[in-house]
RNA sequence: AUAGCAAGCCGGUCUAUCGCUGCAACUGAAGGGUUGGAGAGGAAAGUCUGGGCAAUGAAGAGCACCGUACUUCUGAAUAGGAAGAAGCUCGUGAGGGUUUAGUAACGUAGCAGAAAAUAACCGCCUUCGGGUAAGGGUGAAAAGGUGAGGUAAGAGCUCACCAAUGAGGUAGGUAACUAUCUUAGUUGUACGUCUUACGGGUUGCAAGACCAUGUAUAUCAUAAUUCCAUUUGGAGCAGAGCUGCUCGCUUUGUUUCGCAAGAAGUUGUGAGGGGUAGGUCGCUCGAAUUAGUGGGUAACUGCUAUUCUAGAUAAAUGAUAGACACUCCCUUGGGAGGACAGGACCCGGCUUAUAGGCUUGCUAUUUUC
RNA sequence: GGUCCCUUCGUCUAGUGGUUAGGACGCAAGGUUUUCAUCCUUGAAACAGGAGUUCGAUUCUCCUAGGGACUG
């Protein structure tokens, strides 16, 4: 493997409407403050093991500019944290779509932002290994 | 120096590490990789407007409807812009705001008030027929104002001056208009209808074009073929057409007249029903950018050179650390802060939001020379 | 993204420039009743915000804010 390379590139992404639909119609989810996890199993071969969305909502920020930065400041701090994830569904043979809400009123900054996320990372390794048992 | 007015401009910079989206070159069987270079705004916003572009026409015309409205320019065009005019208004001032097509006809004007408009009532006068807009103090608005003459009492009824309006002249100005002279007793206000001139089809890039995936042949139209049979025209009615009405025209259907104009099957094509929610084009070289120079008071524009400057699609410009510059606070040194805000087909304008800073011109006050 | 619409008492709504801004339900007070309900009487309660036009704006115009609909 190489050294530590954090990238992420669009067959990481969720970019199929179907899979969103079905991500939230049928997918579980749970809350780690500031997110909202939604995640579901998917049968895909050819993709990443991981394909991720983020979401912010319109109806909470009603301004583009703080849309987008909060979406910038959730997928860097995925990014720079998901190798721990990444590996574990790689030992455990899994495929998973998973969505990032953001649930906050108010913009927090970065290190908040990135502790909630390795947080809800957490949660997610845990219960993505307990589904496999 | 302080406070302010107008116009214009900017709206952090650099380094390191880790990343994102196109493009070009090289490389790899392929997923991809390497290198190079590019990558949000003055408002990208609101969607208030004008265009381009696209689809929708088997001609149109008039009216209706909607919009605009001082003048002259400007611009592809507009409810845009520039310069100017008149009225009202705010400011000591530099300046700011706002309104302005026409009035022949018709309509409306709550409350208050005698009365909201061919004048009635009180009052005044009277020869008792009537005459009378001087007085009535309410209102946003009351029949031009002041004075004199005149009269029974009064009244532009007459005269002088002043204000406004119309007509004509002179001077200035492209014009709106200004100044001034002559002349006409000609003299309520606001809004609307209306009139005049000019402009306007509708829908919008989720427009629209193409590809991929792929089930069925219900239904409709049309062409060919098989059987019968084989020519087109006139008149009436109905429908359709860039939304309403009228006219005109075109076209389709149907009925009737004149010799005759019918039924079914098969195949192809198109429409239509269901499903899929994927891709490509449209998509960025343009009323473009920057600089110089000529014209113009200016908006703007001619010419020459120059540059190529985002094209994403669950949607790319970021994060962390440091340095410098700026602002504020205590002042050794340190601490805090950085506005409004993110392309979604593209341009022109308007409007709204905006920490702070810079430039030019001008004004007021105070001080000094 | 595009095209449009709406905002009036606590709620649902009327409202053609001059209204005390009307109605229904709800609320409050009083009456009726032994008490409650019903019923009767009375009352409080609103023009989203800011400019402009006008003598006068809920109404007309502009801006801002909030809410909603349609559109593949």
């Amino acid at each position: 493997m190489e050294q530590q390379r954090f990238t992420l590139k669009k067959n990481e992404r969720l970019c199929s409407r179907t899979t969103i639909q079905e991500l939230f119609t049928k997918g579980q989810s749970f809350v780690k403050y500031p997110f909202r996890v939604s995640y579901l199993r998917v049968d895909a071969e050819d993709t990443a093991n991981a394909q991720v969305l983020i979401s912010v909502s319109k109806k909470r920020f009603k301004r583009a500019y703080k849309r987008n930065r909060l979406k910038r400041l959730s997928r860097e701090a995925y990014r720079l944290n998901k190798t721990e994830f990444i590996t574990s569904l790689q030992k455990n043979g899994l495929n998973i779509a998973v969505a990032f809400i953001y649930l906050p009123t108010e913009i927090l900054d970065y290190a908040s932002v990135e502790k909630g996320m390795k947080k809800a990372l957490n949660k997610l390794i845990k219960d993505t290994c307990r589904e496999k048992e």
